[in-house]
DNA sequence: CAGTACCAAGCAAGCGCTTGGTTTGTGACT
DNA sequence: AGTCACAAACCAAGCGCTTGCTTGGTACTG
């Protein structure tokens, strides 16, 4: 097999981004590199000793922490959701009209996919098929939970003449519109989150309104 | 590692759906199976042992086809995108009017997606960076001729004011909403490719036509 | 002195790919 | 029609390497 990444693998935690959720204990920086590397290469590309090695410690350490390479993959996830989850649940509280909630919902889930915690929502993206499917049942009840959240807020919305499709649909189609930035969108750039905010949420008003 | 798939992993040729721009040549039969384990398994997970045991031969009888497994990936992508810049390129000639022209391309997108070549089309997806750089560079030609073919059309529109948004940024989104289909849309469910097509649509004129 | 965190070494299994040789299909020439 | 040459397609076996993970033991901390 040909290996990727052949120039300059050589990491320290240090130049990794910190992640909001994980604190400095072993575990943390072991889920901070993990997610890192498994964004960057994939989950089957990356091995636990290159992991070890931008820890600091070897790879047989990480078996003290984690019983398996699985497990890991599976605390990012978790991780990630359940940060994100409650980031969602604030937004919706933070504002009382409808449209408030609705920009705040987009506006939260383009900054869990390209903020603090982009690497571990790509990971929980890209990499859901390489969970066992019996590890996925509890995420899924967490996604669950994430998505209602979604579908609450949009029941009134079409309620209110807000938009004009399915809750279903609407969220599926600006959820991939969403969750595809981070193919693309890079917060350094000429459009800022605010804006794209705005962008998205025009595009899930669809004709219903002139705003 | 935990090897998933343990259950009825046993496939034959004729169980995998063909795949249009493929014909039955050993080549054509490595792809096609490729393309189906690819996409179900990930690249990194599919060993080329497997590969053969569907396709019906030893598996280093592939290695006579193919020099690397990388080069068989590269093929499958190649294939994909080629074949649907082709489909593309149809879409927009059988109309003159503009928001024909816009239509043909989501549908032609979400056919290319959902239809006969979904699973290459998602592993060029999720597996473009398990592709080396060197072997990027020509396929990314091929990408550009296909992503402007969109933004010709995306600036006439805008030109129209029958969207609202730059073309970029209308592309990204867009093409988002049209790539995650992939993980939620079952062409067998409720909803037809002609009412997702319009649906797509509707959420791309936001607010600037009342059609 | 118990528990947490780690190291050094290495095992068993699986990986991509190679090798040397055999079968099969095809077209040219008698 | 028969036969021969040659390339394409394939097999059987296995090499060299990497993988996730284990083991038995040591240092540090409260």
């Amino acid at each position: 097999m040909t290996s990727a990444a052949l120039i300059a693998p050589i990491h320290t935690l240090q130049d990794i981004p910190h992640m909001a959720g994980l604190d400095d204990s072993p575990r943390g920086r072991v889920l901070r590199a993990a997610a890192y590397l498994f964004r960057q290469q994939g989950f089957a590309r990356t091995t636990v000793r290159e992991l070890a090695q931008i820890v600091g410690i070897q790879s047989g350490s990480l078996f003290h922490h984690f019983k398996t390479k699985d497990d890991i993959l599976a605390a990012v996830m978790e991780e990630a959701i359940r940060y994100n989850l409650k980031r969602l649940q604030a937004a919706v509280n933070d504002h009382q009209q409808l449209i408030d909630q609705l920009r705040g919902l987009i506006r939260a889930e383009l900054e869990s996919i390209n903020g603090d915690t982009g690497a571990a929502m790509a990971v929980l993206v890209f990499e859901w098929d390489a969970l066992n499917a019996e590890r996925q049942v509890p995420l899924l009840a967490l996604r669950d939970q994430y998505e209602q959240l979604w579908l609450d807020v949009l029941a009134q919305a079409q309620a209110q003449g807000l938009i004009s499709q399915p809750p279903f649909i609407w969220r599926r189609l600006i959820g991939g519109a969403i969750s595809w930035t981070v193919t693309w969108y890079k917060a350094t750039g000429p459009v800022s989150l605010d804006q794209l905010t705005d962008m998205v949420l025009r595009m899930g008003l669809d004709g219903t309104v002139t705003k």
